[in-house]
DNA sequence: TCTTGTTAGATTGTCGACAATCTGCTTGTC
DNA sequence: GACAAGCAGATTGTCGACAATCTAACAAGA
């Protein structure tokens, strides 16, 4: 037997791609929160039928980032200083948990991966790809998540991450400054390849608290404006909730 | 304008309905693990064409309870002792935020809710109903997760709580002896009304660990067994994984 | 003017049929 | 007998059309 480990290959299934496709969209905020997504205009212009799009749109309602309303439509999720605090605050108490379960678990892999993700944020960071930006520093973010080797873990991180990245997205997209230059996830790094697993959990909610603060202010700002029209053409927006 | 408040009225699709059908089966162990969904099978007996079945499959899959392999079918989650594991572990730290953020909460009337919920699980134990106590159970440890305002924390462990109730209900129809008849739950309800929130959490805890062990020792067994025929006809598995 | 009934248009939900893919068996060859 | 090629059946993926429902505009009446 060869030593080569083959990984499966491509899920070729019209879905998937939708999937994959109106998840990109949603998440670099191409999609804005609230607006309604028109099966049938999808549709053509993706050229499928509406049966896969429908399957691709369930798939996304329960991963959290689209909502349905029988008869109604489909929306993008409305993003309100709530749902942000309530992530943001669950986010921490999973990052500590990551961090006790991947700590043992560390070995020259897993630096080396982290020093690739850190390599990435910092060389999206210079190029002011502020899109891709925001997916690098999430992956690096990730990895403790990815270590910590328990699956249901790693899934519930990951629902959480796509709202964050829509929320962040949001965020930058809103204030048109180009990015902070300074690299803010140095001492995180740092950190998790030292021997004080404390500081580590300790830094990771504070440093998450930063970005939190401008994030959730930035939120409370757009709710108190109301809620303006808001898609690129007629967007109906769900009513109540 | 009178004081009554209407709920929103139920959702009237067959994809709904089905949805709610599949899950239950599933979490009953009326379908069991690794079992195949025959798509045209059950679209017949359910009288419904395949679409709306299929949309609701996804759903299920997003929810974590299903698998989807390309042109090969959908099956009920295999059970590894791993997954309980993880499950498990992830559980405890989100009871332990969620005792933490409900405490502060804490009024008449989630006092009164508790007792309805402990009272329920205690007659669902009289009545030797063995599903309706893992349910019932389920929801007097959820109260927790309601009560604790954040949205985020309750879909997570609504997504935790389907996989469990699917491992008990396993667990239960494997032994098919009496449920225990003691009630286990009445020091985590009295330490829930008094005013020591680290003792409750704590209590939690290894509450938690007592069934847990039980339920891992009997999963690491059907493992060990190997993978014998599943269903109750002609049940493909899947291959991997 | 406000409310209520009606209607047309658009959109979502559902259906039955067809195409693509997989699986297992059979056949033919060595 | 072993093995590859090919075929038949079953199942999943996708399509286009129809039915059910909602929305908004309009008309009728108090």
């Amino acid at each position: 037997m060869g030593k080569l480990d083959f990984s499966p290959i491509a899920d070729t299934t019209r879905r998937a791609e939708i999937v994959a496709l109106l998840r990109r969209a949603i998440l670099t905020g191409q999609l804005e929160p609230g607006q309604k997504l028109n099966e049938l205009r999808i549709s053509e212009q993706m050229r499928v039928s509406r049966a896969p799009l429908r399957e691709a749109m369930r798939e996304l309602v329960q991963e959290g980032i689209l909502t349905s309303i029988p008869y109604a439509g489909t929306f993008v999720i409305d993003v309100t200083a709530k749902d942000i605090d309530d992530a943001y605050s669950l986010n921490k108490v999973l990052d500590e948990f990551a961090i006790e379960r991947t700590w043992p678990l560390r070995d020259q892999r897993f630096f080396d991966e982290l020093d690739r993700r850190h390599t990435a944020v910092k060389q999206a960071t210079r190029e002011l790809d502020t899109t891709r930006q925001i997916e690098t520093a999430l992956q690096l973010h990730g990895l403790i998540h990815e270590w910590a080797d328990n699956s249901v873990l790693l899934e519930t991180w990951q629902r959480l991450t796509s709202r964050l990245q829509m929320y962040f997205a949001l965020h930058q997209r809103a204030r048109n400054e180009p990015v902070p230059a300074e690299d803010v996830h140095e001492t995180y790094v740092r950190l998790l390849m030292g021997s004080d697993m404390r500081a580590a959990q300790r830094h990771a909610k504070e440093h998450i608290d930063l970005d939190f603060e401008e994030l959730l202010a930035y939120a409370r700002g757009l709710e108190q404006r109301g809620s303006k029209g808001a898609g690129a053409d007629r967007a109906g927006r769900p009513k109540g909730g």
